[in-house]
DNA sequence: CCTCAAGGTAAGGGTAATTTTAGTCC
DNA sequence: TGGACTAAAATTACCCTTACCTTGAG
């Protein structure tokens, strides 16, 4: 079965870069590039080449992106990228006759002298779209030996705000005395301990809802992008009842899309589904950890949030019996047949998508207008207490 | 000294698995 | 009236990139 799609695995599904391939390299400073190599026994392309041996910082990543056309991979490590680099690892150990911990010594060298860049290149080559700095980041965070530790316990939590108070945000410092990854530990105060006695959790109220509406919508004048907003400013600017991922989450899955659509909230449809599965299907990807939802998301389409369009995804598949042990193209298969026919109605490629009736029928009474529904949760007590 | 690349740490920005809540159907 | 199911909403652990700093070689 399965029928590889194949298609050749298209280029990386790199981002970046806008178009210009290459050009003059006149200008190098102090990169000595080893371009195009004749040695590419290693196979490497120059650029991949560039990637694997510099520790370049983003402004020079950016000017190489300009200058030279340059394009490397940004965000999640994918389950194929893991494994490449997981092998490399292993690979290295072995050609070496390192054991484990010999391994864990150079990934987390005790002195500077322990230091080894040929490991990082290598690590670096085997995937060969990321810089090496992502790679060195990423696997000193997979690797770690305090990583994952699952839910805080007050325990936790108390030796975490007494760490914090005496010693101040040195998170290196912290972690050694709470016993987690510095990182989780800067993320636990910042999530969860700062505000903690003003936190407002459940249901947002109209009011929160429109205040968060308003704050953003100021904060985005002159700008186009959700990204120019930073969370942490828009917590502190809701008072601090609200935590930052609080704010994002129900601005970027909920009320971005109905502030877009003028109050209007549409629900998901079947028609939804049938053109989700044809943008999945159409990106051939391996792997379902290989797709890029931010891509997958389209102005035409119902304002869906990558976030959403990620859930559905997930919903779909679990709904097939056995999924656990499929591949990604064997589950297509099976979706393409589920969603063969679009439900009446032409693809809705058009416009604002006017929910006329249709199968899924909005209605019903649901979808919480700014404030039906469990709307307002009275104004319990709070809610005014200024800011 | 001075420069600059390597590499360590913190801040900024983000995602996705899981849990909770709310409808809907029978 | 209430259990089973499902979808939407909320929570939070976990993740990646960028900024900034320190260090040591040349």
């Amino acid at each position: 079965m399965t029928a590889i799609p194949s298609t050749s695995a298209r280029p990386p599904a790199a981002v970046s870069t806008s178009g210009a391939k290459k050009s003059t390299k006149k200008h190098r400073r102090t990169l000595d590039m080893t371009l195009p190599s004749a040695s590419d026994s290693s196979s490497l392309t120059g650029h991949a080449h560039l990637l694997a041996t510099k520790w370049m910082s983003p402004a020079k990543l950016a000017e190489l992106i300009a200058s030279e056309g340059l394009v490397y991979k940004k965000g999640k490590f994918s389950a194929i990228e893991i494994k490449q680099i997981n092998d490399a690892i292993e690979n290295y150990r072995t050609t070496r006759n390192l054991s484990e911990e010999d391994v864990n010594a150079i990934i987390f060298p005790s002195d500077e002298k322990q230091r080894d860049a040929v490991f990082w290149s290598e690590l670096s080559s085997a995937v060969s779209e990321r810089p090496i700095i992502a790679v060195y980041h990423y696997v000193r965070r997979a690797r770690h030996p305090m990583k994952g530790q699952g839910k805080w316990q007050p325990e936790e939590d108390a030796k975490l705000i007494q760490a914090v108070t005496s010693l101040g945000q040195q998170w290196e410092n912290v972690a050694r005395l709470v016993g987690r990854m510095a990182t989780d530990c800067r993320d636990r105060y910042r999530n969860h301990i700062v505000n903690r006695d003003k936190r407002v959790s459940g249901p947002w109220s109209s009011a929160e809802e429109e205040k968060l509406t308003q704050i953003v919508v100021d904060m985005q004048k002159g700008k186009d992008l959700d990204n120019d907003i930073f969370w942490g400013k828009v917590s502190e600017m809701m008072g601090g009842t609200r935590t930052r991922q609080q704010c994002r989450i129900k601005w970027t899955d909920s009320l971005s899309k109905r502030y877009k659509a003028d109050g209007q909230s549409a629900r998901w449809s079947s028609r939804d589904s049938f053109i989700l599965i044809h943008k999945i299907d159409s990106l051939n990807v391996r792997d379902d950890t290989e797709i890029d939802w931010k891509t997958m998301q389209d102005p035409q389409w119902n304002l869906w949030s990558a976030h959403v369009l990620q859930r559905r995804w997930l919903t779909m598949k679990k709904g097939i019996k056995g999924f656990e042990d499929m591949t990604h193209p064997e589950i297509m298969d099976i979706l393409r047949v589920k969603n063969a026919d679009v439900p009446h109605a032409k693809v809705v490629k058009s416009a604002k998508f006017v929910v006329d009736s249709d199968d899924e029928e909005p209605r019903a009474g649901s979808s919480t207008g700014p404030g039906t529904s469990a709307g307002q949760r009275k104004g319990d007590s709070s809610d005014s207490d200024s800011e």
